[in-house]
DNA sequence: CAGTGAGCGAGCTTCCGCTTGACTT
């Protein structure tokens, strides 16, 4: 039996310390935290000082009583959680469910994972920080409090089955705010100005005008005069500039960089680098921090030495930005910087490429640039022309790595420019005046979210994934999925001494893979600005983050803390309860030509619809609901009347009526019994007949291909293929066959008897509590399922 | 999968952070 047990985080880091340390230590895992305030009720006595009630997860159970095991029979038990909150909490936690006697258990902590590093901290054993601890519990309790009498407000107030929380609902305020500057912007143009001018050595050199016209007419005068003018070299201005490499990946950036470089999507990201930590290639993917060990400074000197030599080296270390930043970790790099590339499938390649890339660059030298502007004179004008360049005179960290840009405004100096002398004329060649729209504030992209929340120092790295998936699965936010609209810019050209006029087209208002509030994504939003506007602040976290510290330095008591901030909160809550109505949807649209009766924008029971007439009317309204695209706040009588036009007969196809329609999983055909779904690309409104039929088509083969068998005696009984297999299906409900069925061979009684032992019907009347299923192993309840499904994706809307 | 357009009833939903697998109708 082993000496001494070490408990570290996570598998991955087990293994490696493991190999580190003799026999005499067994290194095990926690997987993350073993305990947390238990799952049913609020789990926190408010009356009573806010005393936790902990429980052991379900799915450490395991875990802890393995580990319970190993450290009765050890000598010493060594803690070797993060180096944080929630890590000296682990700890903590550890030490209360396995029992620990104290005199047998030392905390120890270390930033990277090397022999030394690890041996250096067993040498410097400490105790448990309970004041951190304390942190962690102020921080845990507050996030129950808040999100667990938030929540039920919204179900009262709004529709069941919503939730608010000191993430997420920020996270939505973030997406709604910049929604709405993006409706209220107006867009201007303004005529820039471009010219091909030829030097007097015969090189053609490119400038822009300084100044943009507002007006079409002071455009084209302005080409029209520049006709007649000469052109000379005013001024030439040559300034050596520098560039520096950016710091190495935190979870963050590196989640940005992937976005804008390989079009990862952030859960993407963290399991491309999940794999990448868990083979051992690169360190631990969840991290706020830019530090690298010394050891990865000194292999990466060396490597930049052998590939590129002395000139490219430089050493750093950064500093980490980012707010409440905890920075247990070290930054994502290349357990080995010495490999260049890996083994491994296309993403793993690309990601752990630009991992290596961008530590191996932190660790280069700057790029020595030189500058030059070139301002050009009008003869018959006070406007100049400028012409930009940029010329590396020493690349550096630029040979590796260039960071990207979110918005791709690529207004700025590229390449060089010819040799010009002040004073000397230049031939105008040709001259454009092209119309430019100012560009609404940008929407945001998961990664863009993620940068903002990392600035207001709202989330941490193991949460900006799970945060964007929850946000989307409560249904407040959705990704955009239209293209743009064409939209035609005026273009006056100056050449030979001809001024031409004509239209450009440029795409504009795409929303692709953008971030957008749903209609109760803004409900939700509005009301909580309205009733918790503390919460809700985009500085609510960083102001409790500071308290947290106050109480990881012994400065402040944990309770207190709650006490001050529940008191008052928690009034609130009751003051919403009781006194504040039932959020409004209803926006009016307007009066309905035909009828006279109020058009309505609401949310109804089926989602976002609009409605023609009065709920207490006689007559019963007319309801449509709205396109995918379309919002309740920013929809228009006439689109609403538009959506009335539905349904719409195409004509008849085979003898049968042939409808579009759209209902509640979006437009579809009907043609008889058979519904076909409209792609992103129809339009319910004006899709033709002949489009139509090709739905039906598709339609009829996906479901004959779906068909596998049928049965003479029973024709509810069918044997369809489905995502996972062949399965059986009987009216409406769904069967799985058991594992060694030969579909072929089976009979209209083999399946009659799975669908008689498995009915939910049946054993929904035997027994309406989860009994222990004792009897059939195989069998799995209904109930069991579901709890399931819903911890991983909530999207059951029934 | 399903294609609709509500108010007598019974219990449920929900938070944030720390970690990996399990295994789907």
């Amino acid at each position: 039996m082993a000496k001494n047990l070490v408990i570290v985080e996570s598998p991955a880091k087990a293994k490696t310390i493991e190999g580190f340390l003799g026999k005499d230590y067994v290194v095990k895992s926690s997987f993350g935290h073993v305990r947390d305030l238990v799952k049913k009720g609020m789990g926190v006595d408010v009356e009573n000082d806010f005393a936790p009630n902990y429980e052991v997860q379900e799915d450490k159970k395991n875990v802890i009583s393995e580990l319970k095991k190993l450290s009765k029979s050890a000598e010493k038990v060594w803690l070797a959680s993060d180096e944080d909150r929630e890590g000296e909490a682990i700890s903590w936690h550890l030490s209360e469910v396995l029992d620990l006697d104290k005199k047998k258990t030392c905390r120890i902590v270390f930033h990277e994972i090397t022999k030394n590093a690890i041996l250096d901290a067993i040498a410097h054993p400490r105790d448990i920080d309970q004041h951190l601890v304390n942190a962690q519990q102020a921080r845990r309790v507050l996030d129950r409090l808040v999100g667990f009498e938030l929540s039920p407000v919204l179900w009262r107030k709004i529709k069941p089955s919503l939730s608010a929380g000191r993430v997420q609902s920020v996270a939505v305020r973030l997406i709604v705010d910049r929604e709405r500057e993006y409706n209220d912007f107006r867009s201007v143009s303004a005529f820039r100005v471009l010219a091909e001018f030829i030097t007097p050595r015969n090189q053609s050199l490119h400038a822009e005008l300084q100044n943009r016209f507002p007006e079409f007419g002071d455009a084209e005068k302005f080409l029209r005069a520049c006709d007649q003018a000469t052109f000379n070299v005013e001024n030439l201005d040559i300034k050596p500039g520098k560039k520096s490499p950016s710091a190495p990946f935190t979870t963050s950036t590196l989640q940005q960089e992937a976005s804008r470089k390989l079009g990862f999507s952030v859960a993407q990201t963290m399991s491309v680098a999940q794999r990448l930590y868990e083979s051992g290639k690169i360190t631990y993917m969840r991290t706020d921090s830019t530090n690298l060990s010394d050891l990865a400074l000194n292999t990466a000197a060396d490597t930049i030495l052998k590939m590129f030599g002395k000139a490219y080296h430089q050493r750093r270390q950064f500093r980490t930005k980012s707010k409440g930043a905890q920075e247990a970790h070290e930054a994502i790099r290349p357990t080995y910087l010495s490999n260049p590339n890996v083994e491994g499938d296309a993403q793993e390649k690309k990601l752990y490429d630009l991992i290596w890339k961008r530590t191996m660059a932190s660790q280069m030298s700057e790029a020595q640039l030189e500058k030059t502007t070139v301002t050009i004179g009008i003869s018959n004008s006070p406007e100049k022309f400028i012409a930009k360049g940029e010329v590396i005179k020493f690349d550096g960290f630029l040979k590796l790595y260039i960071e990207s840009a979110d918005e791709e405004e690529q207004d700025g100096a590229e390449g060089i420019l010819p040799m010009t002398i002040p004073g000397e004329l230049l031939n105008m060649d040709h001259m454009d005046a092209i119309e430019k729209f100012s560009l609404p504030p940008a929407r945001y992209t998961e990664a863009s979210l993620v940068k903002k929340l990392e600035e207001l120092g709202i989330g941490r790295p193991s949460t900006y994934a799970p945060t964007i998936s929850t946000i989307q699965n409560r249904g407040y936010v959705e990704k955009g999925e239209r293209d743009g609209v064409k939209r035609a810019l005026r273009l006056i050209s100056l050449k030979n001494h001809m001024v031409k006029i004509s239209e450009k087209h440029e795409n504009t208002g795409s929303d692709k893979g953008k971030l957008l509030p749903t209609d109760i994504g803004m409900v939700v939003n509005d009301f909580l600005i309205a009733h918790f506007p503390g919460i809700v602040d985009y500085h609510f976290t960083a102001t409790v983050e500071k308290e947290f510290d106050d109480i990881a330095e012994g400065n402040l008591s944990w309770q207190n803390m709650l006490k001050k901030f529940y008191g008052q909160f928690h009034e609130q809550v009751s003051q919403t309860i009781e006194n504040s109505d039932r959020a409004k949807t209803d926006r009016l649209l307007g009066t309905d030509p035909n009828s006279g009766k109020n058009v309505y924008a609401k949310i109804g029971r089926f989602g976002p619809m609009v409605q023609i007439g009065e709920n207490t009317d006689e007559e019963k309204p007319r309801f449509s609901s709205l396109q995918a695209h379309q919002r309740i706040e920013t929809i228009t009588l006439h689109d609403a009347m538009e959506l009335f036009k539905l349904p719409r007969s195409l004509g008849s196809y085979q003898q049968k009526e042939v409808t579009v329609s759209a209902g509640r999983f979006g437009p579809y055909v009907k043609w008889g019994d058979l519904f076909a779904s409209l792609t992103k690309e129809d339009n319910p409104l004006s899709i033709g007949i002949d489009r139509a039929i090709e739905l039906i088509e598709i339609k009829k083969q996906k479901d004959q291909d779906k068909l596998i068998r049928v049965f003479d005696g029973n024709p509810d009984v069918k044997i369809l293929k489905g995502r996972w297999g062949p399965y059986l299906a009987h009216k409406k409900e769904n069967f799985r066959l058991p594992k060694d069925a030969v579909v072929e061979s089976m009979s209209l009684e083999d399946c009659l008897k799975i669908i008689g032992s498995n009915s939910s019907a049946k054993s929904k009347a035997a027994s309406s509590k989860p009994v222990a299923k004792a009897s059939a192993p195989k069998k799995k309840s209904t109930t069991a399922k579901a709890s399931k499904g819903s911890s991983k994706s909530v999207k059951k809307k029934k």
